[in-house]
DNA sequence: CCGTAAGCGAGACGGTACGTCGAGTCTTGGG
DNA sequence: CCCAAGACTCGACGTACCGTCTCGCTTACGG
């Protein structure tokens, strides 16, 4: 036999469902945080039978809902320019202005309240659970990842980032220090923490001369 | 008397039963995960009332219990150390050696099976519930960020580092890409690693001549 | 149009699924009991759509599906008889031993492993039901009780049966204590049984002399 | 090992949770008829918990409940009578008024508007599962049936029954038939019917000269 | 030295949500 | 328009845990 249980048809699915269920989802967890949103709640506030739910997302159904939520999300905000998967960064040339307009973004997203416990939930879920931390990883972390990785290279293409360095652990040296105070909340996260953040990050700890 | 709930009488307290629920958390969060892991199994495990557990837990309590157990387990390690909240870091007088050795012992420790699933249930209930994370941060995390700043201000007063640093940026330099690795797994979390992420932080990106 | 809901057109109907059906519901039945009897199962093992069931039995589904294929059975057992409403009672002039021979024939029709569930499930249906139930007496006991009737009247006739009894009530007095017996399993359902009712009934309980 | 699942502890039962509950059983079965009755409705009606429903009866529940609803009903309506095991039957030496007496009393019983649906739901389960049937038997309709059986064997010792006679089987001639139009709802159940049904029984239908 | 008041193991309780099943309706594609 | 297939909404199922609440039992004062 080749499967336990028969796959649903995707192509009867229905779109109005959908897309009703991504929306309570999110508003759900907006509202009253990612503990108290439960898949019964996302079913009655979408009008939508539990069974539907459980139908296309059968693992990890809270989690796996929310992710499919914010992809949504971000595909149709990024509408025309290609998708998700080719985040675009900016290179004015100057490397160290383009990385604080991009974390100075990303502090903002990251701190916007319609979405930071999402985002939040979403994170932890993916730190308890490998698979659903792939798929978070995979889907929505490591396209952004690879945006910096190309501006480093360009840079490093330029001379403005010694050819040494990895670029991966680069882009890190942003994004995880970054991600550190916001999930940990051991300091507020604005703007002036990211420019600083980029200016110790170039220039290193070691004095210059 | 104004309270409401009269707190229990610490003195009173079950030591034995205290260090069974630690010991029963921490076990059943190694062997079937946090996400398994109930206040009922726990009970069982440890051989103790339900109640005995909400009394001394009343808010939080899986999550809370699982953070006393490991500072429990931190204070009895460290025993004559002077505790937890004296974490030692070593000086050597070569800073990226030091750093190097801490890094690698925080890799080693992130890495070890018999604790990662705890460590990551507590770090990721910290991510979704503020009060929980404050009280994470400043019992767990805090302590050992201050030992990193300890060493980076006798670095920048011998001249291994430059004054204009802030010491609170450099250390999430080195902690924040690490954690971000471990907790969303892009990448494998080794010595080699850590090696290369203080050489990168001292040295900065940017071209050196 | 005055119809809220268009009946269906009986003409257009296939023969097949309607035989399917039957099938499929008496074979469930037999094999996992009634309760563990459903629409889906029927509709899946007779190879047909839900939809052609609900259309053609759109209340009382699974009971009124289980009483046609019985009504349909016994229509093709007595097959040339001129069918179910016409049940042949046997008249050798014994009426005692006419009573016998057909009681004899319910008990075993009851006891019938093949059937004995499906029944029973009628039954129970048409208890709990008055609409059900008025439909499983009119069109399966009555035909049958009216044929006990008609023998009785017949033996009035001749004197072997008191004028002064209700006929309806004769009939009552045999076949009622055999479904005691067979809906309530107070004791084994026999021939000696059937035999027994006969002899007590035709010549009651006061002492003859 | 000697059990899957460790029974619970009946000495701590809430007397009355299980009370609450028989009440709103019967009564919503009253209400709105046994299909329409839930486990879940009990349960919200009674102000209890599904679990402490299941706990105390884990199979058959909705009849079992019901079932025992019916015995405390009958326990506590024959106070100090003995309790339902022990029915009184009527003997003032006259069998044919006492058996009219006690005919008529559960034509009333069975067609109380109060209770009917209870009474044909639990008998329709009874029907259909053997195991409950056995109960219900056992313990509702048995003792019935036995104090119609001392009575008749009563009759015979004062010559009143025909010594030959079977006294289960002349239970059954009364009790059988009433049964019968009760179930089946041929002919309306009245103490008409009552009253000939003992006439019947009594002399037969064989002509008495 | 003896109540008496706490902590304790145990587990029943009222609840909430789970994930599943089936009912009956609706939609799609084929004949 | 019938039909097979199956997705849909809805409601109930029986289970798992939650956090609260008695129960007896044990254990340490404090009069």
């Amino acid at each position: 036999m080749p499967d336990t249980k028969a796959a649903p048809d995707a192509s009867r699915r229905s779109e109005r469902s959908r897309r009703a269920i991504y929306d309570a989802a999110l508003a759900l967890v907006a509202e009253n945080g990612y503990a108290r949103t439960t898949v019964e709640g996302i079913a009655a506030r979408a009008g939508v039978g539990k069974q539907t739910i459980y139908r296309w997302w059968p693992t990890g159904t809270r989690a796996a809902v929310l992710l499919e939520a914010f992809l949504d999300l971000a595909t149709h905000t990024a509408e025309g320019a290609g998708g998700v998967a080719d985040v675009d960064f900016p290179d004015t040339g100057d490397l160290a202005a383009d990385l604080k307009t991009v974390l100075r973004a990303t502090v903002d997203e990251l701190t916007d309240s319609a979405f930071e416990r999402a985002t939040r939930a979403l994170t932890a879920e993916g730190i308890l659970d490998a698979t659903l931390g792939a798929e978070f990883t995979a889907r929505l972390l490591e396209p952004q990842l690879q945006a910096y990785i190309r501006r480093i290279e360009a840079a490093q293409a330029v001379g403005a980032v010694d050819p040494a360095v990895d670029p991966r652990i680069a882009v890190e040296l942003f994004v995880g220090p970054l991600h550190h105070r916001w999930l940990h909340r051991t300091q507020p996260l604005t703007h002036d923490y990211a420019d600083a953040l980029v200016d110790h990050a170039l220039l290193g700890l070691a004095p210059r001369r």
